[in-house]
DNA sequence: GCAAAAGTGTTGGAAATACACCCATGT
DNA sequence: ACATGGGTGTATTTCCAACACTTTTGC
């Protein structure tokens, strides 16, 4: 066996070996329309989930930071690239895909539906409601359910929700996204008092229109007011 | 050119090309000793970073999850495979190792520094003052920061903070250890009135001992029936 | 007996909850 | 005129924060 050889044989059985594995982002694109909460999703072209729906993922670019691939599958389906995303964990199952060992890292990201026109729809991709979701490809079912309990519980201490709403909004969309996303009914004056309080929302002096009662305020959120706001460190025990 | 060289040549274009990268698990390992939070570290045996501390970390094998290979090394380090462990985030930046793109994703560990013995302490294995470290290996001081703030914020809504201490333990040594992990200092009657009220401590019958005062009772925290406990699904809005 | 921490209740203020009526608009 | 949701205030309750003295033990 020459050198050569040898030197190719090492790198086959690495390749066999403990040392090297694919990896992949996974986008959960969240959007809320018609009072519902929906996900992106696209036909899966993969021989062993045929015809079942699939997050939107690649393999990651060896030159590319995990941000950056989750951005850029963004990118690619929507056309956008000010969205809010963040990362939510990552799944390492043996046999979470048929073909290879790929461990995937699931971003959460939140769109507006409407401010939005898909660039891609090859595969069928569509807005999907959430609850109606059944079956998956993959672990994509887990990996929606998993992101679905990070959303819930992030909208209550971050101001993420803000981004599946027009940048002007009436209080009775703010208050039928939260309900929609945790699935819990709220009071209407104390959800208004409760962001009046914070000082965040800025009236925009116009009102809602082509609606078949009277129209509400306009609203928008100060991000950059919220940000200056010093955050209190400790909120409390509560288990 | 031999099929088989094209073949190897194939192989090593996918090394170097979008497909294939490395991925490994470091562990942040939290212990809780003499009131202070501590980390468990080695001394890095790459040549980029001689001398700096180093989380213990390691490739992922091609047959395990990443929660096995979380364990696994846990396991090799400290002989114990009953500790409370969770997976935090994966860190990605294209040159955080500098032999090859490795992507990483970050656990977090808390164990009970008394009730345990380091099985291997080669490379300098050591347990050090959280805030005393200042540089470290890697991107490892990054992971670091991140998993401690993940630690002050999940501590408050999950009673994982009992893994640090002693099966039995005093009042005083589960505020110490709040007041350590969150740098703020609470009020002695209304901690115990907290954590009286969740129901959740059992009284052992039994007493501190060798301490130069009046000893203080020693308690246990039932985890079943933390875990019976109903959640309430909704916290409220807060941000 | 002295040092050092254990143990224990009350009170005032803030925040959350529950709740009902009039108003503006489109049809 | 009527149907639909917009807009508003108050009373009650619950939770949190502040605060001081007596008790028990080791030295």
């Amino acid at each position: 066996m020459s050198a050569i050889q040898k030197n190719i044989k090492s790198v086959l059985t690495q390749l066999e070996s403990d040392d090297l594995n694919g990896i992949s982002v996974d986008c959960v694109i969240f959007g809320f329309d018609d009072d519902e909460l929906k996900v992106l999703l696209i036909k899966s072209d993969m021989k062993n989930f045929a015809g079942k729906w699939s997050l939107l993922g690649d393999l990651i670019g060896s030159k590319e930071t995990l941000d950056q691939a989750a951005y850029r599958i963004l990118k690619e389906r929507t056309g956008m690239d000010d969205l809010y995303l963040e990362q939510v964990r990552a799944f390492g199952a043996v046999d979470r895909h048929p073909a290879a060992r790929i461990i995937t890292v699931a971003y959460c990201s939140l769109i507006n539906i409407q401010h939005h026109h898909l660039v891609r729809t090859d595969n069928e991709l569509h807005w999907h409601k959430v609850k109606q979701i059944t079956e998956m490809a993959f672990d994509h079912r887990e990996i929606l359910d998993v992101c679905y309990e990070w959303l819930q519980k992030r909208i209550q201490e971050h101001p993420l929700g803000f981004s599946l709403l027009p940048k002007k909004f009436s209080l009775r969309e703010l208050q039928n996204m939260y309900e929609a996303i945790s699935g819990v009914k709220l009071d209407r004056r104390n959800f208004r008092k409760k962001f009046f309080s914070m000082n965040l929302l800025e009236d925009t002096g116009e009102y809602e229109s082509d609606v078949p009662h009277r129209p509400g305020k306009l609203y928008h959120f100060n991000y950059e007011k919220y940000q200056q706001k010093e955050r209190k460190k400790w909120f409390g025990i509560d288990f």
